[in-house]
RNA sequence: GGGUCGCUAGCUCAGCUGGUAGAGCAGCGGACUCUUAAUCCGCUGGUUCGGGGUUCGAGUCCCCGGCGACUCACCA
């Protein structure tokens, strides 16, 4: 049993005070970094080591270990890389190579030794002295399988950080990804902001907002779902060009593309509007996926993606229209609510997303067009309905622009509504779909159109979904395994 | 919330129409100075997710519950 194992590998533990002279050391001067150890000598020939003693003094943790005999070799492993270490009878101290046993693996231990090249031509360390410096008294699931069970691994993600390598890879992929897009809005001169997360009025997107209370203040505050309203009144604060990437949460359902907190960056920029920031997303995926991936070209699941600008542009009406054309359907007739419900049926949309003309052509577009956009997609032309901080084009929809990968939609931007006025009648109809029970409709921001009221100036805006990007530059089909901590349910107490 | 599937040793997995729960890895003891899924000999290790039921007998069949994966609905 497991009982069993820890209990052997407690009492190798307590031999260590002994043995080593401490349970568990203090720190270790870890010298060189094991990633730059093998940089440095892996490509030099085994002669050299012969001629040269190179001495070098780390640190890691066990992950194999091999005895025989009077040999004993283990891999050794850090953050960026691994390398083999090998004690020999003769080259640590009698003692000390009986000692051995007292160690396991998934310990932490310091060494200092030369490097040599084994018969195989592996870059290795001779250890000639060596300090345990924490005991791993649970056994590590297997080296050669790794940790299979997915949900022992979001649970334990540490053990399948130890363990499966992929893993570990795709989340240094993710920091690189999230580096090189800091690197290039701060290259772009934008300034990075935070804006606050709980706020008493859950605004800037269309979602269900988490809850939550403030005892001293007694008041009721909501996590937010968007920084959107904050970041664009630092724009009215003259705060030209500001970024902020962080959480936002949504009281939503959870599946391969959605998690309750989701990191978003959001970025608006003074005197601009959504063409711009259409040319600054493709620049921006093109740097990074080369940053990343080493090219703008990758791909998916066999299907080929290039982050090559320019992006094809795909019109939201023209598209469903297209649609009504070739089903003949008549788009005046989707002013009637039981049309609507009817066309529903037939073509397997939801009436819930289906309650207006302009509602039902997204709807259309959502379910027929979207899925199909794999390449990068800018979608345009969006009702002015569904949109209400976008400023207007015409009567019928606004400058909005949404951007699809994969059939996801990976972006969404606009030229900012600055006008008070307008805004105001926006938030006003917002209130009355949340009125006639729309859970996700925003709230009257009455202090948001206070700023506006001080001048907003034009103004291009976005908001890029991280996790999302994350999703299709590491080629992984789940938010979750993107995610180090996924949202899980409490395992229920026995 | 609905549907489908999964849960067996620390880990990875077998276990057929119900008949004594098995292997590999890890661990323990032994051999071994270039191994790398080391090898060889021997050994230990189980509340089969939990609770009921049917049965002479349940890992297996039935019911209830838990957690997860996928999927549909909602959403980004």
């Amino acid at each position: 049993m497991e009982e069993d194992l820890v209990k052997i590998r407690r009492e190798k533990w307590e031999k260590w005070k002994d043995a080593f002279g401490d349970k568990i050391a203090l720190k270790f001067e870890c010298e060189n970094k094991i990633d730059q150890i093998v940089n440095d000598y892996s490509h030099k020939e085994k002669e050299f080591f012969d001629e040269k003693k190179i001495v070098v003094k780390t640190a890691g943790r066990i992950i194999s270990l091999r005895k025989m005999g009077k040999l004993t070799f283990c891999h050794l492993s850090q953050i960026k890389s691994k390398i083999q270490i090998l004690f020999e009878k003769n080259s640590v101290k009698e003692e000390n190579y009986k000692n051995l046993s007292l160690l396991d693996i998934g310990d932490f231990i310091g060494i200092e030794g030369y490097l040599l090249k084994t018969r195989t031509g592996e870059l290795t360390i001779a250890v000639e002295n060596y300090k345990p410096l924490m005991k791993c008294l649970k056994p590590l699931p297997e080296k050669w399988h790794g940790l299979q069970d997915v949900e022992q691994r979001y649970r334990q993600r540490y053990l399948d950080l130890i363990i499966n390598s992929e893993s570990k890879e795709r989340f240094l992929k993710r920091i690189k990804m999230v580096d090189a897009i800091r690197e290039f809005m701060k290259k772009k001169d934008y300034l990075e902001v935070e804006t606050p997360m709980l706020q008493p009025m859950a605004g800037g997107a269309t979602a269900k907002p988490f809850k939550t209370h403030h005892n001293a203040l007694d008041i009721d505050l909501f996590l937010r779902v968007a920084p959107e309203l904050y970041l664009k009144r630092l724009i009215v604060g003259g705060f030209e060009k500001v970024f902020e990437i962080n959480r936002n949460f949504r009281n939503e359902g959870i599946d391969t593309r959605h998690n309750p907190e989701f990191t978003m960056m959001e970025f608006y920029e003074s005197y601009s509007s959504m063409d711009e920031m259409m040319k600054l997303t493709e620049e921006l995926l093109c740097y990074v996926s080369k940053e990343v991936n080493g090219a703008a070209e990758i791909s998916f699941n066999e299907q080929k993606i290039s982050f090559n600008p320019p992006y094809k542009v795909v019109s939201l009406l023209m598209e469903a229209r297209k649609f009504l054309n070739e089903k003949g359907i008549d788009e005046n007739d989707l002013d009637d609510s039981q049309v609507r419900e009817k066309l529903c049926d037939s073509y397997g949309l939801s009436k819930e997303k289906s309650k207006s003309r302009m509602k039902f052509l997204v709807e259309v577009f959502d379910t027929f067009v979207a899925p199909n956009l794999i390449e990068p997609t800018f979608v345009v032309d969006f009702p002015v309905e569904v949109s209400p901080l976008s400023r207007k084009k015409d009567d019928e929809v606004v400058y909005r622009f949404e951007l699809y990968i994969l059939g996801m939609e990976v972006a969404n931007g606009f030229s900012e509504l600055n006008d008070p006025d307008d805004q105001r009648e926006r938030f006003l109809k917002q209130a009355k779909e949340k009125f006639e029970g729309d859970l996700e409709a925003m709230s009257y921001d009455e202090d948001y159109c206070l700023a506006l009221e001080y001048g907003l100036p034009p103004t291009g805006g976005e908001g890029i979904g991280i996790d999302r990007l994350a999703m299709i530059l590491t080629e992984t089909d789940s938010i979750r395994d993107v995610l180090l901590f996924p949202l899980l349910k409490p395992e229920k107490e026995k």
